[in-house]
Order: C-alpha cells, then structure tokens, then sequence
DNA sequence: TTGTAGGCGTTATCAT
DNA sequence: ATGATAACGCCTACAA
C-alpha cells in the first residue's frame, strides 16, 4: 500500500518476489507449486507479495526445467488455410482440441514454415504430436522423425511401429460403390485426392488409394466388373470438387453417379451438375465421404460415408498421450468404423442413361 | 564415419557438438544463426557434426535466451469443440493462420484450462494473443490483461486503447431487416447470440446487441415501428438454431421471417422449420449472418449477411504483429465492410399470414 | 575469426 | 520448514 508503484521495466522474477518476501527462491517456487512444503502463513504471504508485484512463473523458464512444454502439435502438411476449407479439417481439429483440454495439454497448430515441415516441427514447443494425412513418403519425414517427438499419424499408411488412427476406409467405399451399383448405375465417376507429395504409384497404402480399392470391391460384389472413371483432385474442396466435375464431363465422361472421396467435393460436384443442368440425383447421384455436419443440409441432402471424425481427433490424443506418458497400448494402431448413410442424393440412373460409354473420347 | 553410433540417452546439446568439432559453444551457435561471422569451412565442420550426432536446436532453450516465441495465441473464449461447431469459426481460423504462417509465427489455440481462460494465457509461450469474441466482461479479464502480453481483440466491445478488428455490425443487419420489410414481412424473429458471461444488460456494445440494434433500425426504416420478436441461443450452431425456433414456435410465435445472427443459426432455423411442414421461403422467409461458404449450397440457398471472414483473421493477426513488433498503426482500429447477399431463402410473406399476432399468448 | 563468461527464469537436489 | 546451488540449453556482449 504505501510502496510507490513504478511502472516496472521488465517483468518480475521469481528472484523479485523471493527478495521483498524475504525467503528464498525455492521456497517462492514451493508457493506456487507445492504449498504444502510451507508453512502456511509463509506461503500465504509469499502468494500476497507476488501478486502485488504482478509476478507470474514465467512459461518457458518452466518448460526449459522441467523439460516438458505441456501442448501438443497438430501437425499438417499443407498451410492451414488450405485445410481449413475441408469442414472435415475443423471437426478433427475439435476433436484433438477436446480431447487435448480434458487432459490440460495446450494445443499448437504445426504446418509449414517458409515452406519447410521440418522446420516448423524444430520450432514447435511440444510433447508429441498428432500428424494428419502425412504421408510417409513425405520429403522432409526423415527429418521430421529425427526430432525425436513422438507422434501419432492420422489417415496415412506408415510403418507398422508408428502409432496410427484410421478408419475402415475399404468398407466405407465398398458399401457406397456396392449401394450405387445396386440401384443400377454403371457409368461411375469416382473423384479421388491425391497430394502431389503422395503420389499413390509410390504409396500405394494411402487412405485414398485403399478407397479406391474398396470401390473397386464394391461394384464387384454388386456384379460390376467396368472399373469406374476416376479423376483427381489435388485439395478437398468444394471449388475443387466443381472443377473436377466439370473436367469430367468437359473430356466426354457422361456418368451417372459420382463417388466422391470427400463430401467437400461431392457438393461442389453437385453444384456442378446443376450448372450442367443435371438434376441430382434424377440424372446424376452423388456420394460422398465423411459426413460432415453441413451433409445433410445441403440440397439435396448428402449420401454419404460416416466416418467418426471428432472421435478419430480424440482417439489420436489419447494414443499419444499415452505414448508420451510412456503407457503404450497393447495395440498401438486404432481403427474406427464408417457406413454409410443414404440420403437424397442417390436414385436409379434415368431411362436415357448410358448414350455413350463412358471414358474414351471414340466416336 | 568411424565413430560408433550408440543410441544417445539423451538429447545432443550445443556443448556436445562443440567438444566433438573442437569449438566453442559460441561457434556453435554462429554456425546456426549467424554463419557469415564464421569461416566458411569452420561453419560448415560444424554444421556437420552438429548433423552427424544429431544436433538439433531446443527450441525452448532459444526462447528462454532470446525473449520472443515465434508464436501467436488464439484466444477463444469456449472450449474448441464449441468453437469448431460454427463453420464460421474454421474460416477465422483460416485467416489467423494464414496471416501467421506469412509472417514466420507458428499459432496456438488458447482456450479455457480446466474452466480458467487465465490460467490457459499464463500457461501459452506466445509473443502476443488474437482473442476472438472475448467479452470486456469477461471475469478473468483482469487477469488475463495482467499477463501482459500484446493483444488484439476481434468482434468484441472493449476500450479505445485495445486494438481491435471488428465489421460494420449495424450495417449488415440493418440491411438484412430493411430488405425483408420492404418484401412485406412484420412477423420478425430474430434469432440472437448471447454468451452468459456477455449479458447484454453489462455490455451493451457487444457485437450482438449492434447487430440487433441495426435490426431495429433497418425495420424502422422501411416504416416498421414493430419491434421483432427476439430469442436467445447460447451458441451458434445449427442445433441451436433449431432449438431457438421450436422454441419460439412452441411459445406461440408464428413469424413470417427470421434474422439469425449467425449462418449455423439460421441453417438450424431452416431445418426446425421443414420439420413443422413450412416452406422456405413460401411460408418463412430466413436470414443468416456470415456467408459461411457451405451458405450457398444449402437448401434453398441462404439470404445472408456476409462478412469478409478469413480477412477479418488475417487483419487481427497484421495488426497484432505490428503492435508486437512495436510498430502500431496510427488506428489501431480495423473495420471492415459486411453487405446483404440476396439468395434464395427469402420471400415475401404468405398471404394468409397473420393469424395470430406474435408473441403474447393472449387468446 | 573465435572464445570466455554471464544471463534468461525456473525447478530440482541436497542440505540444514 | 526453508535455503544454497546447480542444472536446464541457448544466446550474446565483450574479449582476445
């Protein structure tokens, strides 16, 4: 009360509070983090002098001596506003957050720095991270694993010894292309992912590649031995969802039904087929993949493969923690459930389908 | 090449590599951060049995020693997993990164740490915060001002010496309720947004109460002195918007349109009214707010209220960085333009509207 | 061009 | 119940 206030020039240290309390250091630290080493008048009264000076233990003097930063990274191989664009993004990202508040570890977003993934891992303060889609035959994953940390991946094909959370994509797909062959289509179009660095000829376990597969499987079990069309897009988006179709149908394709690998592109190939002045699902149905919560408000509402995104979000955290509170499970690989979820946007092809075989450009 | 490659215990530091390269710990560090004040061949030694013991800088230890993390915090309110449910967020989300990401700086999500927002920014190694929707009332708020760390506020009332980012609240929605009086309409819900720490009676210049009171404004100025009915959602997400108009329907409200402060609100609003068999917008025109980007593609197509989302990130993030590089603008206050986008979900009123007068349940 | 020494702010160890 | 002192790993004047 009658110590002038100075406007202080820089922040207090525990040393400030330990000199005006008239005690040591240590017994400043036991305050604040175990007080029942002190008497209680002492720690009560060292409390009283912090806070008038505004002392407040400085973070990362902490994390530097207890060599733990208490956050963990979620790690992405593209700049986050690519992958914000994908509502499944956000819903992932809510499940690690969620799971990561409940266990009071911060949370830090890790994408590209300048470029380099690498990099931003070096620069990342964390106890472990959660990678999502990285592909293994990333470029700088040599590095990137030399960091140390550990790490769980999310929907990429590693090495059996890497943590992993994923979900039964080749069922997914195989209900969806078993479902759509049923209602009696053949002429599919199937728009797939597929980033530049995981080119599946040299991945041939991506998540997108083990779609595919399970599409394949799926017109099978449905009597369908055409292979469907495919063509790629580089970002799961809605623009890119559009483009794609509009590719398709600019090269000739004339499908009618679209098996997207993301419900981003499945309603930006809606939007698409409207402009096309296709009705959907009258004269094209669509099916995505993921349900997300905008699927089934969009017109028409979605077909879709559910895939359990916030909890495959936790269920990454929770492996992790463990792996970095040195309980491994028994099984360190998770796999999720997905099926699939008819809605409006799916019928039989119309009558006048079929004019033209799908795929080359023959006259 | 010759030296035998055990299994390190612990991680390499700087004096590892100085003693093995025959340097000092100063060398080292040159070789690193300011490899032109070495000799060429020096540096390069070095970096090569910094590489060869797997060196790598702690990232922590640098921050301790040079006072600046790299990083910036988000600071939101709720729990993520609240957050995220509003697509709205995931875009805002996208534009604080990619801002950050342009500029070098990593991001951290700061949110409530068992309950406490203040204890989560005293936990949080960042060089300054975005807080987005953190109200001036928010009871932690002294504390969390006391960390003092740079800090912009984004859509949320606080005083002229914060720095904020904020839209042209009013205008927005005066211009969403003026074009739907002049379609005819006077049975007006408005569907509105109030966290219970933010009560509007202590803050009375949250982005809502402007929002409403552009509402007011924009109805009085098609000649409509009728004020609008209101309800409250405590979050903005489609499952609240559907509950906020079953509620008001079950109140005996019986609107023709409605203005929902948020796009999630109004898609909710949307569905809740299909459910109750009315057409939209045959029989209940809605408007959202926002422009989230699945907006237009869901059904119909939503009348809405954009505003500029990820840039509103993005200038919350350049403006921080400009406060925390000590360079602040001369206004430090950003606005940025919001316009009504006119789609399909609004209409005028069904004739045989009013029946009933809204709102009291008089018989 | 390179080295010495001290500081960054905290926690942990070992005394007393 | 408290304190002295040494890590934690790096950066950076200041020297040489």
């Amino acid at each position: 009360m009658e110590e002038r206030v100075v406007e202080h020039p820089r922040r207090p240290t525990i040393a400030d509070v330990a000199e005006r309390a008239g005690v040591s250091k240590t017994s400043v630290s036991f305050a604040f983090n175990s007080p029942n080493r002190l008497a209680p008048d002492t720690a009560e009264r060292i409390r009283h002098v912090a806070a008038s000076i505004g002392y407040r233990p400085h973070p990362v003097a902490r994390m530097l001596s207890q060599r733990r930063t208490g956050a963990i990274g979620m790690l992405t191989p593209q700049a986050l506003g690519v992958m914000f664009e994908n509502p499944f993004f956000g819903a992932f990202t809510a499940g690690v957050s969620t799971a990561a508040e409940a266990s009071g570890y911060a949370l830090q977003l890790v994408s590209p720095l300048a470029g380099s993934l690498a990099r931003a891992v070096g620069r990342a303060t964390v106890d472990g991270i959660v990678a999502i889609g990285l592909p293994y035959q990333h470029p700088e994953v040599e590095e990137i694993r030399r960091a140390g940390i550990p790490m769980v991946t999310v929907d990429a094909a590693w090495p059996a010894d890497m943590p992993t959370v994923d979900v039964e994509e080749e069922r997914g797909s195989r209900e969806a292309a078993s479902y759509i062959a049923s209602l009696g289509h053949r002429d599919i179009l199937v728009i797939s992912i597929d980033a530049p660095a995981a080119n599946r000829d040299q991945a041939p376990e991506t998540i997108m590649a083990r779609r595919l597969r399970g599409y394949r499987q799926g017109l099978l079990d449905a009597g369908v031995s055409e292979p469907p069309t495919e063509v790629i897009a580089y970002t799961a988006t809605i623009e890119s969802g559009r483009a794609a179709f509009h590719d398709a149908w600019s090269n000739g394709h004339r499908p009618t039904a679209v098996l997207a690998m993301s419900d981003a592109l499945a309603i930006g190939a809606m939007h698409a087929a409207r402009t096309l002045d296709l009705r959907v699902p009258a004269d094209v149905s669509i099916v995505g993949y993921d349900d997300i919560d905008v699927a089934q408000y969009v017109d028409p509402p979605l077909t879709t493969v559910r895939q359990p995104i916030r909890r495959k979000g936790e269920a990454a955290v929770e492996l992790l923690l463990a792996v970095v509170h040195g309980e491994p499970p028994s099984d360190i690989h998770t796999t999720l459930a997905t099926n699939l979820i008819v809605r409006a946007s799916t019928a039989p092809p119309p009558q006048w389908a079929r004019p033209v075989k799908g795929g080359e450009a023959e006259p």
